[in-house]
DNA sequence: ATACCGATTAACT
DNA sequence: GTTAATCGGTATA
């Protein structure tokens, strides 16, 4: 395939380790990559948020909640899980940890870095830029991810995550509560929102990226 | 069967 | 700074 870019998809043993945290930090500078029916599309991840599973009130399993939408979750470590928010919006989520551990990480933000004619066509955005790969459901709608793919590996040709070995430096990545969960009460203090500090491509204000 | 609500976004003032 | 849009998932009866 010619994509002007060389990188490795991340094996399933990247997904499975237990420290939810670290597993997001780490996919801050990795690269999320769809591929279906040969329209590439790609974008380096540079905000997340670590969902950490039956302890956390954020999540859709706190508590051990189990139901047809969260099943996934439940999965081991490497698979998507993706649900629809407010009616429109699809969210797309990696699936960490060991079999029922259902632990997750939220990418919420890309700068686009392959097809981005592609990612157009599907925004009907006119302008090519960061608002493309900004936010968790306009960057879905950039790389063609929705509910329909929730369940996939990580593995498939068609869906998958990559390293061309490019990090982020510590000092370039800030922390802070999560976005949108006010209702988790005290656990929406927690500082599991992880982002690439002063970058255009980091959702919200642009206070969200200091 | 029915009611409530959200891991958001864009378009306002 | 504020708010309307929008509908599947979930809980309750």
């Amino acid at each position: 395939m010619k994509t002007g870019l060389t990188y490795e998809k991340l094996p399933p043993g990247f997904y499975r380790r237990p420290d939810v945290l670290m597993v997001a930090k780490e996919l801050l500078g990795k690269i999320l990559v769809t591929r279906w029916n040969r329209a590439l599309t790609s974008g380096r991840i540079i905000e997340v948020e670590a969902y950490e599973g039956v302890v956390d009130r954020a999540s859709h399993a706190h508590g051990g909640r189990r139901t047809a939408r969260n099943e996934v979750m439940y999965g081991e470590g490497g698979i998507a899980y993706v649900y629809l928010c407010y009616g429109i919006h699809h969210l797309f989520n990696v699936v960490s940890n060991i079999t029922d551990v259902p632990h997750a990480v939220l990418v919420r933000a890309i700068e686009p870095l392959e097809g981005i004619d592609t990612m157009l066509f599907r925004t009907g955005k006119i302008e090519p830029g960061p608002g493309l790969g900004r936010g968790p459901g306009n960057l879905t709608r950039a790389l063609g991810i929705s509910t329909a793919h929730s369940g996939m590996s990580l593995q498939d040709p068609r869906l998958f995550i990559a390293t061309d070995d490019f990090k982020y430096d510590e000092g370039e990545v800030g922390s802070s509560p999560r976005i949108g969960v006010d209702y988790a009460g005290t656990h929406a203090q927690w500082p599991y929102r992880f982002f690439v500090k002063g970058h255009r491509g980091v959702s919200g204000p642009p206070k969200n990226n200091r």
